[in-house]
RNA sequence: GCGGGCGUGAUGGAAUGGUAGACAUAUCGGACUUAAAAUCCGAAGGGCGUAUGCCCGUGUGGGUUCGAGUCCCACCGCCCGUACCA
């Protein structure tokens, strides 16, 4: 064989990785540990090239790690409860456990030939009734320490099909199947207290010192801390008063109207008693649950007639509203408006015609509010015209502050700090979830299962072909005894959100097996995740709420206390994307190509087609490539290779034919600089050689160390031109290919493996040591100084490495473009950085 | 709406506040070949110029600095999230 065939190699030794058995995971006590993640895959069906990318990155530090003498945990699993599941029996018929448990045969399948030194004895999908068991077993425990409740929360509400619907399945107001105008309704839901941890969960962001920053302060926008001020309004003519909070209680002198949620219990009190109201909030509640819609949804308002009392002038009455955009989960679910220093209060005013008065204006630059609310940061001094502590000049932070203390001293209000986070409602009215283990009995109202009656398995027959949830109409499945008195009793038919799952997976990976959720001594060993892979569009949700039931299962004895923080480090990648082929039909409606079917810009026919910049790879735009393609044609050395060129890690990256040849073309030069030099016997040293070859280990691994696999693989390809373009035998070559082949092992490991073994690399090289660089053949011994004049680059000087600044002013204020500078007079200014510039300031 | 991020040649991108464009793609020129492919060698940010060279240049506009792609402010565009998509 003289030619690189991948389709050879990469069979010969995944079988002797295989057979080596080098990927199991083993606690081993005389090796410090190294757990790698990536997040697992929801099984749609096929895997993409973001999986290859998100899955080839881990497995670049799973191997580089292993080399460095790491005990590895590098494990794979299926996130496989979900919504896709039951729109595929809705559509197709069959069963959701058919549909995933073959869609994960699949993608399993498209994954092994990628290479990836998984542990595969540890995966499982979490609809294995043996996975949520265990989530079931602690969700009791959860409820015995207090970390689960219900209470009343809101849903979209499609009043047509008559089920609960998901935000995603509320398009522009209206229920995707029945098309029906969407309401918001209230029901009884389960919740995770995730709210006592707010303060914890906040603080402890500082401690994480290897999450990107980025994600600490999103984390930290959506728990939201804020201290306002709470106080009553005390109603005209009687009445129990209204509570309110405010952030902005030194805007008080600037109310206008007191707001209240369509879900306020006053709202609901007026809604028995009068049609208008009733009318009013029937189109107050349309539209979905998002924060989103409800944000941008156009501002309503009903005035209730209810007057209340300034609470700093008894005789200054305002009017109660009830208002569109007022959250019933937030604060007290009612506000006062101050339109002069908020932009809604102020639309929401103009609307209705209620009165604008400026509490403060700016210092230089005293403007009236007209449409435009004046809303100056809280740390920018402001001018007082309307407080009640006579403030003169003060920022907003100041007023806050003055405010608040005034209200307490006074005794009207009372400064309370609150969160933004709100508890995670669990509860989802389908049928493909984790079943939450709990009876309803008549007598002894809700109570968990008994743990050894676990798993409460999901029904097999069940059917849907109607809207709603299946375990609602089954005829049998609800029916149980109740584990306290033993009576007839039903279960619940809510299951969890699919965010329990992945909330502890990691954990789950240490002993997969367990007949417990957790094994403390597994946990002990491989927790923490050292470095977490994944996709930037969890960095609140999933990572939040992770982080929490690693507190939750520490309390509750399934973790230990340090493995709180279940992620050391996180690394955001991007998505890859794709260009979009477009052609019209006759209608001028777009049609969609696949790329393989698209040729300099035309299809097979000749038709020319529109191409659209990159955009994420999706299925109904038709512009993804599968990476099974890319595999059989060119080989997953080339499909990772490419993965980790070009592009940095976290940024998005654009998959192209042209990028995945030229990686073609890269790797199958290496295997024939390889194969030239198999022949020859290790013989003479070559300085240059030695050199090129220290900096490749020292750049590659600086590389792979910080998470720029492009600038590693960009080190790799000066490596190659070095290692060609010198002019030392091929005896000499031969052990800088062999380094050559242990920098690209974590990368291509295949290809690395089969160079190694050419070269006479000793073993695997998956299990050779990680190369050092000697430092002594990292240093130049003259270095090029480069002369700015003024800030710009005009000359330059060769310097030895060592010379003292006074030599190197010298030399820079006699070089001739310096001197044809300066014209004989004397510099302003001389900046000397050595090693790394002159600038002479003229 | 709100929170977060990103923006550099024709293209993907590189650059501890210190020579902008490493490395690669596409392109052009050359070698090899009967020819092509493959491979190898070389050119190349834009403008002006025969050339030494000069001017401009990191989304737009300001600022800090001896020096800004990098730090600060404002704006424009795109992307992610927005609590029931995963």
């Amino acid at each position: 064989m003289s030619r690189y065939e991948p389709r050879e190699i990469e069979q010969k030794w995944q079988a002797a990785w295989d057979q080596a058995g080098i990927f199991a995971a083993t606690r081993d006590p005389a090796k410090p540990k190294y757990y790698v993640l990536e997040m697992f895959p929801y099984p749609s069906g096929r895997i993409h090239m973001g999986h290859v990318r998100n899955y080839t990155m881990g497995d670049v530090i799973a191997r580089y790690k292993g080399s460095c003498g790491f005990s590895v945990l590098h494990p794979m699993g299926w996130d496989a409860f979900g919504m896709p599941a039951e729109n595929a029996a809705m559509e197709r018929g069959g069963h959701p456990a058919t549909w995933t448990y073959d869609n994960i045969a699949v993608m399993r399948d498209q994954m092994k030939p990628l290479g990836l030194s998984i542990d595969w004895s540890r995966e499982f999908a979490t609809c294995d009734p043996e996975y949520y068991g265990q989530q079931q077993a602690m969700f009791i425990d959860f409820l015995d320490k207090g970390l689960v409740y219900r209470k009343n929360a809101v849903v979209n509400w499609d009043p047509v099909d008559m089920t609960v619907l998901a935000n995603e399945q509320v398009e522009d107001g209206r229920g995707w199947r029945s098309g029906a105008l969407v309401e918001r309704r209230e029901l009884t839901q389960w919740f995770f207290k995730i709210s006592d941890f707010s303060e914890e969960l906040l603080e402890a962001l500082d401690g994480l010192d290897n999450w990107p920053e980025k994600v600490k302060l999103m984390q930290r926008n959506w728990i939201g801390k804020s201290r306002g001020l709470e106080f009553s309004f005390d109603r005209v003519g009687g009445g129990d008063p209204i509570s309110v909070y405010t952030t902005r209680p030194d805007t008080l002198m600037g109310a206008s109207f007191v707001g209240i949620s369509p879900d306020h219990p006053i709202a609901k009190g007026l809604e028995t008693d009068s049609d208008a109201v009733k009318a009013f909030l029937v189109e107050a509640r349309k539209g979905g649950t998002t924060e989103e819609a409800i944000e941008k949804a156009e501002k309503l308002g009903y005035d209730t007639g209810i007057r209340v009392k300034h609470p700093l002038n008894p005789d200054w009455e305002l009017p109660v509203w009830i208002a569109n955009f007022i959250l019933m989960d937030y604060g007290t679910g009612a506000i006062f408006g101050c339109p002069a220093h908020d932009q809604r209060d102020l639309d929401f005013c103009r609307k209705y015609d209620l009165p604008v008065v400026a509490t403060f204006e700016s210092l230089d630059d005293p403007q009236p509010v007209t449409d435009t609310a004046f809303v100056p940061p809280k740390t920018e001094k402001v001018r007082w015209i309307n407080h009640f502590a006579g403030l003169d000049e003060a920022t907003g932070e100041v007023a806050i502050d003055t405010t608040i203390d005034k209200a307490e001293a006074e005794g009207w209000g009372t400064g309370v700090t609150k969160f933004r986070l709100r508890d995670w409602g669990l509860s989802r009215q389908r049928y493909w979830g984790c079943p939450i283990p709990v009876v309803h009995c008549q007598t002894c109202g809700v109570v968990p299962e008994k743990k050894e009656n676990l798993p409460v398995e999901l029904p097999r027959d069940v059917s849907f072909d109607q809207p709603g949830n299946p375990l609602d109409r089954h005829p049998t499945w609800r029916n149980c005894a109740c584990p306290v008195c033993g009576a007839d009793a039903l279960r619940e038919t809510d299951t969890m959100d699919t965010f329990v799952d992945s909330s502890w997976y990691y954990a789950r990976f240490t002993a997969p097996r367990a007949e417990t959720p957790t094994n403390m001594d597994d946990a002990k060993y491989w927790m923490n995740v050292d470095q977490y892979i994944g996709g930037i569009e969890h960095a609140i949700l999933h990572l939040l709420y992770s982080r929490f039931f690693a507190r939750a299962m520490a309390i509750c004895g399934h973790l230990p206390d340090s493995a709180k923080e279940p992620f050391d480090a996180l690394f955001t990648q991007g998505m890859v994307t794709h260009e979009i082929y477009q052609t019209r039909d006759g209608n001028g409606r777009p049609v969609y190509h696949l790329p393989e079917d698209v040729t300099d810009g035309k299809l097979a026919d000749g038709t020319a087609v529109e191409v659209i910049p990159s955009a994420k790879m999706s299925k109904s735009k038709k512009n993804v490539v599968d990476p099974l393609n890319i595999i059989e044609n060119y080989g997953a050395d080339t499909a990772r290779w490419f993965m980790l060129s070009d592009s940095p890690p976290e940024r998005d990256v654009e998959w192209t034919a042209a990028g995945a040849d030229a990686a073609f073309k890269h790797l199958s030069r290496v295997w024939r600089m390889a194969n030239e030099a198999a022949g020859a016997d290790d013989a003479g040293e070559d300085t240059d050689l030695l050199r090129a070859t220290h900096k490749a280990i020292h750049d590659v691994t600086m590389g792979i160390e910080s998470f720029g696999f492009n600038t590693s693989v960009a080190k790799l390809y000066a490596f190659a031109n070095a290692i060609q373009k010198s002019k030392a035998p091929a005896g000499a070559k031969r052990p800088a290919l062999r380094v050559m082949a242990q920098l690209m092992a974590p990368m291509t490991p295949h290809l690395a493996e089969d160079i190694w073994a050419m070269l006479g690399g000793e073993g695997l090289v998956a299990q050779a040591p990680w190369p050092k660089a000697d430092p002594a053949l990292l240093v130049e011994d003259t270095v090029t100084m480069p002369i700015q004049i003024n800030g710009k680059r005009k000359s330059e000087i060769a310097v030895a490495k060592d010379m003292p600044k006074e030599e190197i002013e010298k030399l820079a204020l006699a070089d001739h473009a310096v001197q044809k500078a300066l014209q004989g007079g004397a510099p302003k200014k001389l900046i000397v950085v050595p090693g790394r510039i002159i600038n002479v300031v003229i």
